[in-house]
Formats: structure tokens, sequence, C-alpha cells
DNA sequence: AGCACGCCGACT
DNA sequence: GTCGGCGTGCTC
């Protein structure tokens, strides 16, 4: 058995795996992600290493290699944390120890970095003088080109000394042995915030709020660290918690990381924990250069920061001992990386905590359920904010039923009553958003009339329309020809959605030729900084209708707004992902939540297709409890996660046929496992190989296997198997596994 | 990074 | 010869 480590010496020459044999004594006690001893180098000195990977095979010369030294009992260094840490992911989510490493560590001396050396005398200069005469005689050239340039500048840098003077290390160390100069290392770190912590900006804590607060501390000062979950609606005052939570974990000597999707992370919600906290709190985003981010880790690790705030990545931060992490908006679907390893933010936050003896704080205004259903078992502890601090009333809804205005005869886009309320606010000077959920509309197949979706009827997803007319289930690859009549009440109206933000903008203006419209979708959006213009030129008033895609329902508050118009529930209720409801009632809801934040009461107007569908009736009644009810018998009833879990295998390659067999033989392979879930009801279920939803990108094929069963663990086993079964794979295709997925691949 | 190896000039 | 500084390149 040999091991790849990875010596501790930070140093690009050496930060690569060297392989090691591992000795009989420690076969059964070596993981990967320990801390072991080393002979490394010429010498055979000890150093410290890291195992990355186990192996059968030696892939060095086996005369050359070196036995491992013995296990280090170092358990708690930030490295050795980060390393244990990547290894949990590799195994959790599968992908190989160098992509786990990667997206833990932070990136490795990077360019233009400040941090740098120094060389200083710390002589009198008679004392230089003198040597320099003694290197003279003794045609000592390196050392007296040092000692020469050091009569006129007591500091010159390193590097500068390396290259220009071409003066080795080996030399300089001579002359620190001599005690003429010593080596400084100094760091000065970039920080992107400027702004000092000011007093007295801890607010008053409503009883509720206290509660929480009191409870988690608690929790974590009894030795029982938790994990919470705050359901909490819009305005009922989280921010005010986490910041409560933060400063207390501060004052008892630990770190906090706060996570916020990207999108939310502007500059208002970092002006509170700036104003709080001062420069002990730094960011981590994206528009930071790889230096600041670098630069970033290092403050953490020596302990000049407390508290981080950002989006997924930020969970790496390396401090010593974190006391807390806070995950804001809890269900965005951004906290599951897109990237291999697939890892899920809210999982890592837990492992995270585990090691460091940590609270996990979630919070959210429409909990994943994944989230709600850890609560309702009680691994979680939930909180309720019912209320809004400033008293603001909830929105009115209006439910329109489109099939109602077909018969009625009114083919537009905009209802009538959405026709007279959006005049009516025009009217008034008041603010109006319309909102078109488009996001992953693949082309199901509805009817317009009666509101019948074309669905699978072994996985209960809508099926999407193929370019060849079939209908196909992306889950399990069932199939059937086009439909002309609706199955359901044989009207001709059964065709799939189609209409954009532009469209929608010809027809308003047509309608209101005096309307000022703005529109924000993919195309308005291009440059970097669209987005927040819009929005800001929006909040100023300088428009008096807004028209855009999901973008539109997060963050920014907009008080003027009384009037959010949701022109087809639908579009993403039918995508064809079991997490479609789900989006469905978080869209509904947060767009519903845009309405009336200021003084005047909001209306909302859903139109649909399907008024009761219960993810529907649910956000026009703001009933969240009501939904998740329904919404997890389903999941339990098909064996969807959170009550099942499933694993997405997805291959993909440049020849269908070859990818097609590949995956087949994966299916098989996965097979053998079903046969070992005994359980009648509750055995594994394989579905697949079916073709991706979007089955070729660039001219890469890619199909999906499903593996569905109640057990995550099993389902790493498999994962395990079909690994080790693709190690004797020759071929050119590759595969990536997805625990849970999040969108249908 | 740290260390040994080998080269080269100086000196008992 | 051989001693010691100095640059170079390798480390499983």
């Amino acid at each position: 058995m040999y091991a790849d480590i990875i010596v501790d010496i930070s140093h690009e020459k050496v930060d690569r795996p060297f392989q090691y044999r591992v000795p009989p004594k420690l076969q059964d006690k070596l993981e990967e992600g320990m801390c072991v001893l080393i002979p490394f180098g010429r010498g055979n000195k000890l150093v410290k290493g890291y195992v990355i990977e186990l192996t059968e095979e030696c892939k060095f010369d086996p005369l050359k290699i070196k036995e491992i030294h013995s296990m280090a009992q170092d358990h708690m260094g930030v490295e050795n944390r980060m390393i244990r840490l990547a290894a949990w992911i590799r195994k959790n989510y599968g992908s190989t120890m160098i992509q786990a490493l990667k997206t833990v560590l932070p990136a490795r001396k990077t360019v233009g970095q400040i941090k740098s050396r120094t060389i200083e005398r710390i002589t009198s200069k008679e004392v230089i003088i003198a040597a320099l005469g003694d290197a003279k005689r003794k045609k000592q050239a390196a050392r007296e080109r040092l000692l020469l340039q050091l009569l006129d500048n007591e500091r010159i840098s390193y590097e500068w000394v390396t290259g220009k003077l071409g003066v080795s290390g080996a030399s300089i160390n001579g002359l620190v042995q001599s005690g003429l100069i010593r080596v400084v290392t100094d760091s000065s770190y970039r920080n992107p915030v400027k702004i000092k912590a000011q007093q007295g900006m801890s607010m008053v804590l409503s009883d509720s709020q206290l509660r929480i607060v009191k409870e988690v501390l608690s929790d974590h000062d009894s030795g029982h660290p938790g994990t919470y979950l705050i359901h909490g609606i819009t305005g009922s005052g989280k921010t005010e918690v986490y910041m409560e939570l933060v400063e207390q974990m501060v004052l008892r000597g630990r770190q906090a990381i706060v996570l916020i999707p990207e999108i939310a992370l502007t500059y208002q919600t970092l002006l509170r924990f700036y104003r709080r906290f001062g420069d002990r709190v730094s960011v981590m985003n994206s528009t930071l250069s790889p230096g600041e981010k670098y630069d970033q880790c290092e403050r953490a690790k020596n302990g000049e920061i407390d508290v981080i705030i950002g989006p997924r990545s930020a969970l790496f931060t390396p401090f010593p001992n974190i006391g807390i992490i806070i995950i804001d908006e809890e269900h965005e679907a951004s906290y599951k990386s897109e990237s291999t390893p697939k890892y899920h933010a809210r999982e890592t936050a837990l492992e995270i905590a585990h090691m460091h003896g940590a609270s996990l704080v979630l919070g959210s205004a429409t909990p994943s359920l994944e989230a709600y259903y850890r609560a309702a078992e009680e691994e979680y502890k939930l909180f309720s904010l019912k209320e809004r601090l400033t008293g603001g009333q909830l929105a009115k809804v209006h439910t329109v039923d489109l099939r109602e205005e077909l018969k009625e005869g009114n083919r537009s886009i905009f209802s009538v009553k959405l026709q007279e309320l959006l005049a009516d606010r025009l009217m008034r000077g008041e603010q109006s958003m319309l909102f078109l959920n488009r996001r992953g509309y693949a082309g199901f197949i509805s009817c317009r009339s009666c509101g019948h979706v074309m669905k699978c009827p072994h996985c209960d997803v809508s099926l999407s329309e193929h370019r060849d007319g079939r209908l196909v289930c992306h889950y399990c690859g069932y199939a059937q020809p086009k439909v002309s009549l609706c199955p359901k009440c044989g009207s001709k109206y059964i065709l799939g959605f189609r209409a954009g933000t532009q469209q929608i903008e010809d027809k308003l203006k047509e309608m209101f030729p005096g309307a000022r419209i703005l529109r924000m979708d993919a195309d308005t959006t291009k440059t970097k900084d669209s987005y927040e213009k819009i929005l800001s030129s929006f909040a100023n008033g300088e428009a008096d209708i807004l028209i855009g895609t999901q973008m539109i329902v997060k963050g920014h508050d907009f008080p003027n707004v009384t009037l959010v118009g949701i022109l087809a529930a639908d579009l993403s209720l039918g995508v064809n992902d079991y997490r479609a409801g789900e989006r469905t009632f978080q869209l509904l809801t947060q767009a519903a939540g845009r309405a009336g934040r200021g003084e005047r009461t909001g209306e909302v107007v859903i139109q649909t297709y399907q008024p009761e569908h219960y993810a529907i009736v649910h956000a026009a009644n703001q009933d969240y409890e009501g939904f998740y009810q329904e919404e997890i018998l389903y999941r339990e009833m098909l064996g969807y996660p959170p009550v099942s879990h499933m694993l997405a295998v997805q291959v993909y390659g440049p020849v269908e046929e070859k990818c097609k067999e590949l995956a087949q033989k994966l299916a098989f392979l996965a097979g053998i496992f079903v046969d070992e879930t005994e359980k009648k009801d509750k055995r594994m279920m394989v579905l697949g190989p079916a073709p991706a939803s979007i089955g070729r990108i660039n001219d890469i094929f890619r199909f999906i296997i499903y593996i569905k069963y109640e057990k995550y663990g099993k389902l790493i086993e498999v994962k395990d198997a079909l690994e080790e079964a693709l190690k004797e794979y020759q071929g050119k295709e590759s595969v990536q596994f997805d625990f849970d997925p999040m969108n249908t691949l």
C-alpha cells in the first residue's frame, strides 16, 4: 500500500504529491487527510506531510521510494483541518482529491503578492566595512557584492538580492550565521474594508429575537452547539440576530463565517457589518483579485480578522477556531456548487461546525424542504419570526385563472385584473413590477384551456418536448409521441408556453404609451454594473414599471412598489424537475414580498393556468407550513430528497454510442446494489440511463443515471464502487457525480 | 525551503 | 592536494 503525500513546505517547487510506502503497522490506521512524519530530501530530514490519497499501485521507481516514519500527533492545525475537510468532500460528493483540495485551499502564491522578505543590516557601518575587507581578501565575491549594498541601504529586498544581485540563499545564510544581517518576512495585506467600527451600533432586540440569541448561546456555552433554522419573513429582523450572535462569539474569542448568496452581497448589507465590526470583518467575493483573496486567508489564519462575509466559497476561510457559521437565505440554489466537487454549503458547513465545535444557524423566509424536514425530525432547532419589525402589512393577493381569461376571449398576456391595476398605479404615480419566471424553461407542454401538464407516469415530473417532437422524461428516459389534443379535455390549445420579457415590454408600450418602462433580463444586464444601475434607477422613481426575471425578486427594497404581477406562475411549475413546486412557491412568495414594503398596502396578481395547484394556493395565502405539508408528502411518496436521497451520475463524451454504452454499464453495476437493499417498498432504484435535458452541448453527448435510496451512506458506497470500476476504463468519456442535484441535468 | 553535490580559486 | 565558499538542482 502506498500514500500520496503533500509535504508541509510552502514552496511551489515541492507543492505536489510525493509517494511513500505505508509501513504494515500503519496499514489500518492511516486515512486520507491525516498528518504524518516522512523522511524528506537527501538528508532524510523528518518533515510533516499530509496524506491526500491511498493507493495500491506504485507510480514511482520502487527502488527510490521511502517509507512513512510515523503518524504526527498534530491534529488541530489549520492546514490539517482543511485537508481533512477536502477528504470529507471528496468522499461525500465524489471528485479527485486534487479537485477537492483546490476548492478548499486558497490559491497558492499568487501574482503581485505584497508579502515580501527583506534583508536587514543589524550591525554598525564600521563592522560591515571590516567584514567587507575580509571578504575582499578571501575573494568572496557574492559576500562582497551584498555587503557593499548594505553600506548605503540598511534594508534591501530579498528577491532583489537573489535576482538582480546574483547572490544565492546559501551565501545570505552565511552572513546571517555570522550575525551581520537578518532576514525579516513582513506582510502587509490588502484590506478591502476601510471603515472603522462605530460605537453604539448594537440594536435593541425584540423578545423573539432575544430568545433565539439566548438559546443558541446557552447551547454553545454548555458545550452542546447545535444547528438552528430561523424561519422568518422578510423584514422580520434576521440580520440583527446574526449580528448579535456574531458579536457574542467574537467576545468569546472565536471567529464567525456569514454566508450570503452572491446576488444579495450588496454594499448596503456589508455596510451594516462594517459599522459594527470595523476592520475585524472582511469580505470575500468574486470581484476580489486572487491576490486579495489570498491575503484574506492569511489575515484569517493570523487572527487579524474575526468575521468573514461572502458567498459559498467563504466557507473555506482558514480560521483557527470558528464559533459560528451563519447561512442566510439558506434555500438559495447558489449554495450548491455547480462544478465538481458538487458540494452543498449547508452540509459542508455542518461538517466544519463539527470539526470546530461551532454552532450553525440557517435563516430563510422560505426554508428549503431539506432544512425544514431536518427541523421537523428535530435534527435542527426551529425558530420562527412572524412579525415584520416595521409593522408593514402583508400584501393582498389575487389569483387569476388564465383558462377563464381564454374562455372570455382574452388572448393577451395580461389578465383584465392586471390591466386594471396597472392603469390604476400609473394614474396614482405608484410603481409596479412584472415578473416572468422563465428560468429553467425547457419546452414543457401544457393545455391553455384546462391547464393540464404532460407528465411522466413514473416520475411525476413534466415531460419535455424534444427536437424530434417526442415527449421525453429526463429522469427515467420514458418517451411518448407528441400529442395534438389535450388528453384530459380534448382541446387543441395544447402547446409550449413561449413569451419573453422583450415581447412583454412591447405589448406594455402598446397598451400604456405614456408609461416609463425598465426591463431587466440577461440581455440588459450584460455589463458588470448594469444590474445595480437598473435597480437603483427604478428605486429612484425613474420608471413606473420594471419587467424582469428572477433577478428582480431578490435583495433591494422598493418602498414605492404597490403592485407585483406574476405573469405566468406555471412557467417554473412545469420545469422537468422534482423541485419545481418548491422553486415556484419560493419565487411567488419572494415576489409577493416585494409589494407594499412602504406604508401603503401592496397588491399581487398571480396569473396561472393551474390556480388549484398547491404551490400556488399556499403562496397566495403566504402559508409556508401548508405548502411544506403537501410537498413533503409528494417527496415521500416518490422517494425524492429530503425524505430519500438521489445520486445523479452524468456520463459525457464526444461519441454518443460510447457514452450510452458506458452509462448502461454503470447502471448495471449500480443495479447490483439494488438486490442488496431488500426492504420491498423502499429498495434502491436505478433510473435510466436517459439522455440529458440538453442532450448535446458543443458536440458533447450526455447521459444521466439517477439512483434513489433513503440512506445517503449507501449511495456513497455505490459511488465508490462506480469510481473503482472507472479506474479500469480507458475511453475518452468522463463521469461526474452529483448528490441530491439542484437542477435537472 | 533546505540541503548536498560539485565546481573553482586559495593556501597549509 | 584539500579546504571552504558559492551556485545549482533535487527532493518520493
